[in-house]
DNA sequence: ATATTTGCAAACCGTTTGCAGCAAG
DNA sequence: CTTGCTGCAAACGGTTTGCAAATAT
């Protein structure tokens, strides 16, 4: 059975070789938010036969596609590594463990709305927007 | 007469070379958000005797003091150069022209009220948080 | 058959760093 | 005098890319 993004790739007509059906699983499968050396790690566990360039190049194709989205979350180490997410249905921003590094989802209808109005008010239409919270949790 | 940075620098003891006042004489009369390219450019501007690699440890410098603040804005070109500007009292946040590229700051208790909340309601303590708007100007 | 994708290694770009000389305290 | 700063050029780390061989359609 294909999985979701392979689904959504032959939808889009791309052409689908062993390399991307494996990086679109392992996408689809994933419920974290991987950076491409983990997304290398988990494919190259799957099929060797692929490559790091490739794992970019992919990411690059979906991101594109509309079928991940991208995150530099800022992160103690101050290693600039992207993260990819499937893009989900219900759009939502992020709470991240500064010591941890766990990601939580969540969505907030207010904040978007506030978000909105302040950009109206100086004369823009809002087209995108990015929010992070970084937390330590209470214990 | 010494610069605003210029001043906190003494106050917190660091060595004063020329090329610091220089790049904290810059950074003091910046009101935008600039690179470290620009800073460069506006440096050697005032005196040539600067290095690039000067900028980029003072920068550095200056932020780790808690003088500056840096920002990882996503722009359109995909370029990744890091914006600077001086802390403020007042926290804010930006909005991003996506087309013209200025940044508007402003402030909503209202949001970071309830950024506060959504972070205590999933158990953490709130210590940071990134919020960029990206618009495009109604005409 | 042809257009696209791949792996490899080299290039890229923003940033950091080792080092020897220079300047601040 | 000592310690820390600078300029230079080389290294770094994440990412992209040119190329010839391999593969999808």
């Amino acid at each position: 059975m294909s999985s979701e993004i392979e689904q959504m790739c032959i939808a889009k007509g791309m052409r689908m070789t062993d390399q991307r059906r494996v990086i679109a699983k392992v996408l689809s499968n994933a419920n974290d938010h991987p950076d491409v050396e983990e997304v290398y790690r988990r494919a190259t566990d799957i099929d060797s036969r692929i490559s790091i360039a490739t794992v970019y190049r992919t990411v690059r194709l979906f991101e594109e596609a509309g079928i991940l989205e991208r995150h530099d979350f800022r992160v103690e180490s101050g290693e600039n590594r992207a993260r990819f997410e499937l893009v989900s249905e219900m759009h939502h921003d992020h709470l991240i463990d500064i010591e941890g590094g766990e990601v939580i989802e969540f969505h907030d209808k207010e904040i978007e709305e506030l978000q909105k109005k302040i950009a109206e008010k100086h004369g823009y239409k809002l087209v995108d927007h990015r929010m992070e919270l970084y937390g330590v949790k209470i214990r």
